[in-house]
DNA sequence: TGAAATGTTGGGGCG
DNA sequence: ACGCCCCAACATTTC
């Protein structure tokens, strides 16, 4: 006589508003119980980095509160989804299982073998579009970003946004682990100290930095590129774990422009779709060049040199900014992204890879698909790809995009006394700073190299 | 969502 | 007055 349950798995949607899955949850009529399973063990999965548990952390705290204030509350469970989930269906006899639509290849997978047994269902928490909805006409995906993003703005239909639900019906929950054993959070050393300070996980915080941003959607286009101020949306980490929808990102800001800000915006919102629907169609691309010349690319290994990157003691102020700035906050401005990546891959000539898996582990934002795609996007050997000859000039891209040098001065402290004129070269200056190292490499050379490497794919290669 | 090399043009100094 | 050269400034090409 009691009445089976449904089970709302979150995975990358730790929200209550404008969640499919927890809205047909809802519809059902059932109690809901709300699961969370961390898989740290299923072969190829690609768990949370560092970073990303720590932002994961608080955000399933501020999600279990949510979810108290609406007499449910979050069970905990910890091991590989295969074995997790059908312990907890048959623990509770749930009738249905909802869950949002996966993306990365290790969860399809799993997912797609649990729905042979289990009555699972999938609903759209995190894209706009389903891959499968953005094809060419030819019905083949879409390799350049342009036209998809084109017939991705044609398509839009605007949902309404689904509130929060002021109450969620769960009889009494299963166990739950306890969130402290997961130990998510750093210790010793604990690298994230102070970040509660500058970051809010959890869907009110997504929401606060969604309205801190509308009024800046119209300078976009210009102050999204500088990184000593506060012109990018800061949204990332949020959409990363699912705390706001796409759709709600894109709904609010559209009558908050009119021009270049508002367009160039939403093409970030974009580039994100893209990246997932690549991933989606090509799951090998986190691992391997899309472009298959490029597995042939003569990366060098050199780990002193992967270190210096890494701890931003390269000796190139914008570089070595943007690497203590992520080490520091979790987060990099995107414009320094493209300049720390291009120096990795083409000054240093470091594969791709280790500056994906250094990314994956630092970086509170971190998606498999986006990073995946954007590393691939600067090698020149992913979709749409920048060429590989076009290499980022450190020291000019620092000139131009921290004219005054307040970002290289805020994380270098070394060289906050370097005169202006020498702050983004400060290898030229008559008496260099004494504690700041020389450049790792002569970017001319560094430069040269890179092109010299690229002839030897060339040929094979556009 | 490049940078550097190379080419072109035109003003001005100067014999 | 004229041709010559230099060299910004800008445009084009190449990687």
């Amino acid at each position: 006589m009691t009445t089976p349950p449904v089970v709302l798995w979150f995975r990358r949607d730790l929200r209550l508003s404008d969640n499919a899955a927890l809205s047909a949850a809802l519809a059902s009529g059932r109690p809901v119980i709300p699961v969370f399973i961390l898989d740290d063990v299923t072969p190829g999965a690609w768990a949370p980095g560092g970073a990303s548990r720590w932002w994961l952390h608080h955000s399933l705290q501020a999600l279990e509160a949510d979810l108290r204030k609406r007499g449910s509350g979050l069970v905990l469970r910890r091991g590989s989804y295969d074995s997790v989930l059908p312990q907890l269906v048959a623990e509770t006899g749930a009738g249905e299982v909802h869950t949002g639509e996966a993306m990365e290849p290790w969860a399809r997978r799993a997912i797609d073998a649990l729905s042979r047994r289990l009555p699972i269902r999938q609903h759209r928490t995190s894209l706009l579009f389903h891959p499968n909805e953005i094809r060419t006409g030819s019905g083949t995906p879409y390799g350049v970003f342009t036209p998809f993003a084109r017939t991705c703005e044609r398509s839009y239909m605007p949902t309404p946004m689904v509130p929060s639900p002021a109450r969620i019906a769960s009889l009494a929950l299963p166990a739950s682990d306890v969130l402290a054993s997961w130990k998510l959070l750093p210790t010793k050393p604990d690298w994230a100290v102070g970040w509660s300070a500058i970051h809010t996980p959890g869907e009110a915080g997504a929401l606060a930095r969604l309205q801190e941003f509308q009024p800046r959607v119209k300078a976009y286009d210009d102050a999204r590129n500088l990184p000593g101020i506060e012109g990018t949306s800061r949204l990332s980490p949020h959409l990363a774990w699912g705390e706001i929808s796409p759709n709600t990102v894109w709904q609010s800001v559209q009558h908050d422009g009119t021009g270049k800000g508002l367009a160039t915006f939403r093409s970030e919102l974009l580039w994100r779709e893209f990246s997932a629907h690549l991933l989606w169609h090509f799951p090998a691309l986190p691992d391997a060049p899309l472009k298959p010349a490029y597995a042939a690319f003569p990366w060098r290994q050199d780990d002193r040199a992967l270190r210096a990157w890494q701890r931003g003691e390269t000796g190139i102020p914008i570089v070595d900014a943007g690497m203590r700035q992520l080490w520091t906050t979790g987060w990099m401005h995107n414009r320094v992204r493209m300049i720390v990546a291009s120096f990795l891959i083409k000054h240093l000539l470091l594969p791709w890879r280790d500056g994906e898996a250094w990314f994956w582990d630092t970086l509170v934002d971190a998606e498999l698909a986006a990073n995946a795609a954007s590393w691939q996007w600067v090698a020149g050997s992913g979709a749409d790809a920048a060429p590989f000859f076009r290499v980022f000039n450190p020291v000019l891209q620092g000139e131009k995009f921290d004219a005054d040098g307040a970002y290289v001065r805020c994380y270098v402290p070394e060289l906050a006394h370097v005169e202006l004129k020498y702050l983004h070269s400060p290898w030229l200056a008559s008496s260099p700073p004494r504690h700041y190292p020389p450049p790792i490499v002569n970017l001319a050379f560094g430069r040269q190299r890179a092109l010299d490497a690229l002839k030897t794919i060339t040929k094979s290669a556009a």
